[in-house]
DNA sequence: ATGAAAGCGCTAACAA
DNA sequence: TTGTTAGCGCTTTCAT
């Protein structure tokens, strides 16, 4: 593959020379920039990244590293990260930690090692992976959940305050026993949820127990298994609250096994939404999250630190909001 | 950062073993070794990865060139690429090329900077861009879609045939006029589909008609449009085959919308399984594609040409299967 | 405005 | 077994 000096030859000029051309500098005559670019041009020349980085000291790149391309929550995310970095000229990386901490601190080492210029973390809850980071200089930004016992930026979402408001809603649609399905402990939305839920049931009066309130992982699976245990209880409860999209999946399909249909037989609000959402019969009620200007917001935090911004560390809050429809009304036909 | 040096010196020993420690090699005094982990331990030190890219003249790293990430079936192939990818210890740097040829040219412009060891690219049909990879001696398999005149790997599914074989179970449910609502034209999966539909159609002796036939963007959006289009012809089809589950959310919400009940006003076949493909009602009988092994095996055959294998280019085509339910049968409640 | 040359951090000959 | 040393390809002083 060629390289500067073969570039430098070929235009007869120095490789200092090529270097100038290439990257736009001023004072390069415009006659010899031509017969660089064209000897570039011909040879096919492509700056050998590796060199640049390491010559330079920093890279155009970031990492970003969630839990799991596969939840629609996440990649949406990602479409926003992208967005913005790719704008500002930097490329991104996308690792799944599957909210395993040991793939998280294995992709936090990769990153260190290529010395990408920053972080967009969804963390696992681990805070190990963070004094990494943080003791090698790399600017990190945490997404969609805080990192522990860190001064670094943030970009959440509020679903606490979501989730106490699904909660007043089913109580508003005459909903009596309201339960909650939410993902694991540890995992800060989780359990933000689930304190929101808390919130939400002891500002309405609703009766609380811990019989109504069931964890799982956030997937399909984990969440079925839950919600049947949830659903068949002495004292079910009529309405429940589900922690992410993945999990909603599972509690229809456990809804449907038992034959209870969702709003009529259990109120159901799931968070996020998702484009098959109103497809179903009736169509299901959702806190939408801003998943997209999630990632962008990071982003943007992240290219500012890059660029050596010192300011104090900022949490942004975003809002979620709830969608209502038809499975969580009980007056339907 | 620590650099390599300050081990040395930390440890008392040159570079050069602390090079040959680090990476395991055979000949390095227990003792020293032991110094030298300590030391690298010590300073937190992490080696330069563009540095020791530069020097090797190769990376760890793979590129896999997608049209969208938020695409269920992209991301099942981007789960099958990574885990065998990291298991041989490569990283996957994944780039949403829109479909845009633009833009895919740009990742593998940053693909070969970055002088990655390998490309998996689902090609937008532009071969402008495989060119480039070709000159540069970059080892490249196509996924999903095959590569313009190139002679690289290909992993592809046989979405024709498949095709065909939803065109029969319409053919044997009853239906009479079958439609199809595929992709964009230059798209080959878009083209094989709607092959394969055109195959199904002669074969069951059904109605050859330009005017069953519909192309839309792979997405909810442009389908939901053209389904309307088309079910709201005068001599709308009875049953309809969509060619992908993007689409298959456009089609049936246009379906609702029109108060045709899926199966029995209109039969529809989306190819792709999604989790709630069976929460629908009814639930929706889908071509289920081997998603995740069309990942896992492109990058086998990618990580075979990096190291080194001469043998001709392979085409793998595994096969996708109808999962038939409720939306493809008559005879229902 | 251009060129010569140093050096980023690492690995791999080659010597010892 | 260990150390010395020469580069990998690039950018960037420092001279000119």
């Amino acid at each position: 593959m060629a390289t500067i000096s073969d570039v430098a030859t070929r235009a007869g000029v120095s490789t200092a020379t090529v270097s100038r051309a290439l990257n736009g500098k001023s004072t390069v005559d415009p006659a010899l920039a031509a017969r660089v670019f064209a000897a570039a041009a011909e040879l096919g020349y492509r700056p050998n990244g590796p060199a640049r980085n390491l010559r330079k000291q920093e890279t155009a790149v970031l990492a970003l590293i969630i839990a799991d391309v596969e939840n629609p929550f996440f990649t949406a995310i990602a479409r926003g990260v992208e967005d913005v970095a790719h704008a500002a000229g930097y490329s991104v990386v996308l690792c799944n930690s599957d909210d395993e901490p040991e793939k998280e601190r294995e992709y936090i080492d990769v990153a260190l090692q290529e010395r990408v210029a920053g972080v967009l973390l969804s963390p696992t809850g681990d805070s190990e992976s963070v004094e990494l980071l943080d003791r090698h200089a790399t600017p990190v930004v945490a997404v969609d959940r805080p990192l522990p016992n860190t001064t670094s930026d943030t970009v959440l979402v509020d679903s606490r305050l979501a989730a106490a408001e699904a909660v007043q809603h089913f109580a508003d649609q005459g909903y009596r026993r309201v339960g909650c399905l939410t993902g694991p402990s540890g995992v800060r939305t989780a359990d933000d949820r689930l304190a929101g839920y808390r919130d939400g049931v002891e500002a309405t009066g609703l009766p609380v127990s811990e019989e109504l309130v069931r964890r799982s992982e956030f997937k399909a699976a984990g969440a079925k298994q839950a919600a049947h245990s949830l659903l068949t209880a002495p004292d079910r409860p009529d309405a429940v609250l589900v922690a992410n999209n993945m999990m909603a999946v599972g509690v229809l399909e456990t809804c449907a096994e038992l034959g209870l249909r969702p709003g009529r037989d259990v109120g159901v609000v799931a968070f996020d939404d998702a484009p098959w959402a109103t497809l179903l019969d009736p169509p299901l009620t959702v806190v939408a999250q801003p998943a997209y200007d999630v990632g962008a917001v990071a982003a943007q935090l992240l290219l500012g630190r890059i660029s050596g911004e010192r300011a104090e560390a900022t949490t942004k809050t975003l809002s979620a909001h709830l969608v209502a429809r038809a499975s969580s009304t009980r007056q339907q036909a």
